[in-house]
This record gives structure tokens, C-alpha cells and sequence, in this order.
DNA sequence: CTCAATATTAACGCATGCATTAAATTATTC
DNA sequence: GAATAATTTAATGCATGCGTTAATATTGAG
């Protein structure tokens, strides 16, 4: 019947939150006491708590005594931090796929990904598109192997996921974007790990300065 | 009398598991029921666990149902990617830094670490050298200011810090190393980004390579 | 003596209770 | 009416309690 493990309310309770917050259904600044958000979640308190500590150690909440739990603004200063941080290990990630020449076999997730994203740019489908990008990057991840580092970019992720999807429908078509993914296929199927390297900075540069000029520009997300 | 702050048990029980572990007085693979650590800290099970979680969180200890909380062990693949992140992202805050062209005066405490690993080299000062190392990289994020990255950095020092003094007398003296910091510390005066990164990656790298090859002749840690 | 069935133990996952104390509310003073 | 003090409220940090269930020890069968 249940094809998923049998939860604990501690699991549950984290995904629940973070499913929320990820959404913005928890919007950003949004807080609650312990007390009322076990009662939401019709569990007692000592679940959400453990569940809570869990997010403020993946930077999506903030835990302040005697005010509950608060989800964390998205400030263009912690962007910038996440954006930087995701070129460096991103671009080298590219490097490494490079260098190491995958078979177009193991390339073929990345290049479905590509068109999708194309084609989405076409319909002007911005979830498509949104759902096409995510796909390319958590596979060159996966293609890669560290699951330290999958691990860390994806709690990143994460975390400007919430500003994209606040940002997407105040930006233009990312055509640029997606022309610019291209060139990250093609440098990795060329085997080219500085090629790889450059396009992904410049990528991550361009959304970073996009996505941070609309940011600031915001009263305060 | 106590110039800390008033802490709560949940953050004594943090720090001194923390301090026990990365001074490998619970070594890798050492495994106990909350209860029992409970006893140990003077504490009910509720903060232990809260402690706990936060230290999973960071990739130093495992909770398994029923078994209690077992200190991770070291094993080479994880040191590998560690090592791989840390290169990263720390050459990119070296080349970072090198482009802003740091004063004297902000390169002061990582001239002083040199000097004193230099110092601790002669002296055959294994512990000094180890310190004047973190020094050394520590003052490097804070110099950047890449509040993320710093803290997730630390954490990957963290948890190389228990592999690096439980071989730290397996090795050489750390002679190379050490000429490797000065390397990078000309590079960033001299402001040269891409000497800097370049000089970062070999030193890390052969970090990484001489702490792997002790590793994985070592049975388990 | 080996292996399986059974009984015992005890750790964990949660719920609940409570003292403490910060925040909010109301009362009081000027 | 504003500012302050007294009172009330309620969230947190932790301890404790308990049912469930995985380990472990014990017993029994072959």
C-alpha cells in the first residue's frame, strides 16, 4: 500500500516544513511558536523541535528562544555568499566531468535536460524550465560522486531555490541562461576542463548579478 | 567569574562532545547509548539528543536506532572529498583575496602563522605546527568574509582535524607544507589570482595525497 | 554442542509535565 | 495621556514517563 518507510514523526515533520518553506508557503520571515506548529502538524512538541534543528542547521530556519522558529529571509547579502560558493565547487565539479570524458551514455541526462530547458524557453514555460535547470544541475552532481559536496550544493540549492521561485516571474525569459547551459554541454563533451570551468562561472556569474540586481531592488523578501 | 555566556545544557553537551571528538578522546568508532552519555554529561536524555543531532548535522557522528551514537570513522574515500572541497573552495578565497590586494596589515596574522610553522619545523614542534596551520587557514576565510563558506569549511577542518592528528606522527615533518605556505602568501602579496588558486591547489593536493596514502595503509580508523 | 524458540532487557521515539523567564497586558502614577 | 510598575500569559529548556521493539540472554529441542 505505502511504498514509502515507515516514517518517523521527526522525518515527517521535517519534510513537511521543509516542503512548505521550499515553496514559500512558509514565506520567508514567516514565524510560529513550537507549540502551535506541533498542534498543526498534530504531533507534540519534542518531534517539531528535533525537526527544527535539523533546518536551522541547513540554513532554512532560525530558532529564537521565546519567539519560536522563523523562516529565514532571503537577504541579497546570503545570495551572494551561496552564489559564490556554488561557482567554485560547481565549475570545478564541470572540470573534473571534463577531464574525464563521459561517454555520451552518462552525458544524456544532461543533454535531455539542455533541450527541455530549451523548449520551455520556447513555450515560455517557466516551471518547466525551472524544473529542466534543477534537473541539469543536481545530475552533474550525481555524475561526479562526492556526496559531501552533493550534499552541501543541494542544501544550497535549496536555499536560493526559495528566491528563484519568489524572482522567477519578475525576470525576463532566461534565454541567456539556456544558451548558456549549452556551452557547458559542449565543453564537457569536448573534454575541456578549463572551457567547462570558465562557461560554468560565467553562468553562475550571470544569474547571480540577474537574480541579486532584482533581490535588492525588493523591499525585503 | 564566568566570562561565558549562561550556556544552556544543549550547547554544553555540543561542546564538550565536540572537544572530545576532535581531540579523538572518543575516537572513531566509539559507540554509545544516549542514556549512557546522558550519565556521563550530568544531563536528562533531551539535550543529549539535541547535541547529538546538531553533530550528525556536521558530519561527525551517526545516530543509529537502538545502538546509540557512534563517532564516524575516518576513511579515506571521506577524507578524499573532503580534501576536494577544501580545495575548491579554498583556492578560490586565496585567488579571491589576491585580487583585493590585502594591506600588510591584514596579511599580518597569516605572515605570523608562517613564521611560526617555520619556527615549529625547526623546533621539530609537531602540535605548534598543526596550530599555526589552522591559523593559517582560518585567518584566510575570515579575511574573505564568506560567512556560509567559512562555516562549512570549518566543519570539513573539523573532521580533517581527527584524521591529521591521529597521523600527524606517521609523517614527515611537515617541510614541504610549510614552504608551500610561503608560496601562497608571495602569491597573494603579489596580488596574482591565478598564482594564488594554482598555489592553494598543489598544496592541498599533496595535503591530501600524503595524509590518503597514510590512511589507507592504516587498517581503520 | 548447535541452533531455534522464548523471555528479558533496555534504547529509542515521543508525549507530557514543570520551573523559569521573557513578552504582553493591565493597572497605576504623575 | 504618557511613562512606569505590577500582573498575567505562555514559550522554552529540560526532566521524566512510557509503549514499542530491537538486542541480548536464556532455555529448550534436536
Amino acid at each position: 500500500m505505502d511504498s514509502t518507510q515507515k516514517q518517523t514523526r521527526v522525518s515527517d515533520a521535517y519534510e513537511q516544513l521543509k516542503a512548505e518553506i521550499l515553496s514559500n508557503r512558509m514565506p520567508p520571515g514567516f514565524q510560529a511558536p513550537e507549540p502551535e506548529i506541533a498542534l498543526r502538524l498534530g504531533m507534540s512538541r519534542t518531534p517539531v523541535r528535533e525537526a527544527l534543528i535539523r533546518l536551522e542547521a541547513e540554513g532554512l530556519v532560525e530558532l529564537i528562544p521565546r519567539r519560536g522558529a522563523r523562516v529565514l529571509p532571503i537577504k541579497a547579502e546570503d545570495m551572494r555568499e551561496i552564489y559564490e560558493i556554488l561557482t567554485s565547487l560547481e565549475s570545478d565539479v564541470a572540470a573534473a566531468l571534463a577531464r574525464r570524458k563521459p561517454d555520451a551514455d552518462e552525458m544524456q541526462p544532461l543533454s535531455d535536460a539542455t533541450r527541455d530547458m530549451e523548449t520551455a524557453v520556447k513555450e515560455s514555460d517557466l516551471d518547466a524550465w525551472a524544473d529542466a535547470d534543477d534537473r541539469f544541475h543536481r545530475h552533474l552532481l550525481e555524475m561526479h560522486g562526492n556526496r559531501r559536496l552533493q550534499a552541501f550544493v543541494q542544501a544550497l540549492s535549496d536555499q536560493a531555490h526559495r528566491a528563484r521561485i519568489a524572482t522567477l516571474r519578475l525576470r525576463e525569459l532566461p534565454t541567456q541562461s539556456t544558451e548558456e547551459h549549452r556551452l557547458i554541454l559542449e565543453a564537457l563533451r569536448s573534454g575541456d576542463p578549463a572551457k567547462a570551468s570558465r562557461a560554468f562561472r560565467r553562468h553562475r556569474k550571470r544569474a547571480a548579478d540577474e537574480l541579486l540586481s532584482i533581490l535588492e531592488k525588493l523591499p525585503q523578501l
